[in-house]
DNA sequence: ATGATATTTAGAAAAAATTCTAAATAGATC
DNA sequence: GATCTATTTAGAATTTTTTCTAAATATCAT
């Protein structure tokens, strides 16, 4: 499911900070990676990893390939943790 | 960080599954165990990693260690996944 | 103290994730 | 077309994670 997918790509702290990133807007694969002390195959396979998950998109344009935030499925793991949060009868009951 | 090692936690769909299970109160590790087709040492395991990351905490009872989930942390990530949602002035125009 | 039950720890094996180098693709420019 | 630049893919090496078995610890009950 899309679901573990989500959760499996941003366990990882360079995903997250390529995420943190692409908060103030679209970045080619090499802006990207020239905040890493990592080559760009490394990136890129980070960003497939953010890909599947849905957390990002591309879009190409003349040589780059822009990568943006998806913000959508966000909600999802929030719903998901705001409910692990609230649904203790037992706690609320007592 | 603390923080890594949340989102490391919530990676794992039998943990994950074990904080699903601990919504509806304490359970013991044994009780925990008793859902999934793995060892007790295998749970034991997974229950450490959910302890280091302070999703749970343990209170003995008798010849029982009892597990409950600790909502505390979960706070953090929801406000990490909210900034990451809210924190585009493209998008935002703001 | 002995034996039974609940759980953890240690160490090894298996599986999955991360990273690299080298080669491949694709578009842009000459 | 040839070639440069940006990025990805393939395959292998390394590291990390997950799982098991066997042994250890701790508590309870006799």
């Amino acid at each position: 499911m899309a679901f573990a997918e989500t959760f499996k790509a941003l366990s990882d702290p360079v995903r997250r900070q390529i995420l943190d990133l692409l908060k103030q807007g679209p970045l080619s694969a090499g802006d990207i990676g020239s905040h890493f002390d990592m080559t760009g195959a490394t990136i890129s396979y980070h960003l497939k990893i953010l890909k599947q998950a849905d957390l990002i998109f591309e879009s190409r344009e003349k040589n780059f390939i822009y990568y943006q935030l998806n913000t959508s499925v966000l909600e999802e793991i929030m719903l998901w943790i705001s409910e692990l949060k609230g649904g203790n009868p037992d706690v609320e009951s007592k």
